[in-house]
DNA sequence: CGCTACTTGCTACTCATTTGCAAAAAGCAC
DNA sequence: GTGCTTTTTGCAAATGAGTAGCAAGTAGCG
């Protein structure tokens, strides 16, 4: 048995993590896609990933198990888990992309810090953006179909 | 007389454009800064600009006047008038950063149509993200410095 | 095992942005 | 104007993220 309730909050952390590795995998292989070393590989380091990560960084990460791996592959591999709504993209104006997985069913937004590059998640009321998002609709004929909000600033450890 | 001041309404945009540029380089030059030609076309060029423009657009742009301008020459001077809070740095997320002028009084967003890559401006309202900033600096740890707030969708002459 | 379609590696390329250095020119003093 | 000093600029070459085309590899199916 893959759940046990009785424990789900003691196991927290870690079992999420890894249960959610092998449930994305499922769920890939029952859409029809392979599962490829690498596609797992990429998958169980997002998972483990604390933050999100850039393609190079996957690619030195993935390496390390597979030490062929191309970078071409990383990419392309990147769009293929987004397409797949397995995970998304965030820019933190550093001149790369990052990716993290997707929490279907939770939206957040990220702290920047601007001296040690580390990133935290934060939630943001969504009525408030809700709200305003219906404002522009309505007062600059634009529909919204998503934004990007994230903070810059100077965490607790280099303040 | 360059301050006329009955037909103000009028002149709107284009007499504050203008003077825009003029007062921009007369602070420069009061700081000590040389006034190059350069210098010179790349101000007027962002005054005049109706969007946030790119590094290659301003290249072009100058080398109307100036054919013999550099690319490095336009990066660098971006830099220089970012520096000295002259203009702003935008990401619309499509690979390069766009520059605008930085108005001190007035902060922000902009909509960004994913269809023909029109940006809008649009201002929100202060309160709104100073409180949000105040929570997250108690909750989190954090002294939120500066924020990125984009909208992206369809404008009103793509949909 | 063998087939086929999906994946991967490789090589070469695009393109924004940066670096180092030498030549040009703004602004100041005379 | 003539020099002089320092800031700016041009040039050539490099960096680094991301992409394209194609041939070789392999997961999953029967």
């Amino acid at each position: 048995m893959n759940t046990p309730s009785k424990t789900l909050t003691v196991l927290a952390d870690d079992a999420l993590k890894s249960s959610s590795a092998e449930q994305l995998i499922d769920a890939l292989r029952t859409k029809g896609f392979r599962i490829t070393k690498i596609r797992q590989a990429m998958i169980e380091a997002l998972v483990a990933a604390s933050q999100p990560v850039s393609a190079p960084q996957l690619l030195e990460q993935v390496s390390q198990k597979h030490p062929s791996v191309n970078k071409t592959t990383i990419y392309r591999e990147l769009d293929f888990l987004a397409d797949n709504k397995i995970l998304s993209e965030i820019d933190i104006l550093d001149g790369m992309k990052r990716y993290e997985l997707l929490h279907p069913d939770h939206h957040h937004h990220h702290l920047v810090c601007t001296s040690c590059k580390d990133i935290q998640c934060v939630e943001v009321p969504h009525h408030d953006l809700h709200a305003l998002e219906g404002k522009i609709q309505q007062t600059h004929k634009f529909t919204v179909q998503s934004h990007v909000l994230e903070f810059f600033g100077i965490c607790g450890k280099c303040s």
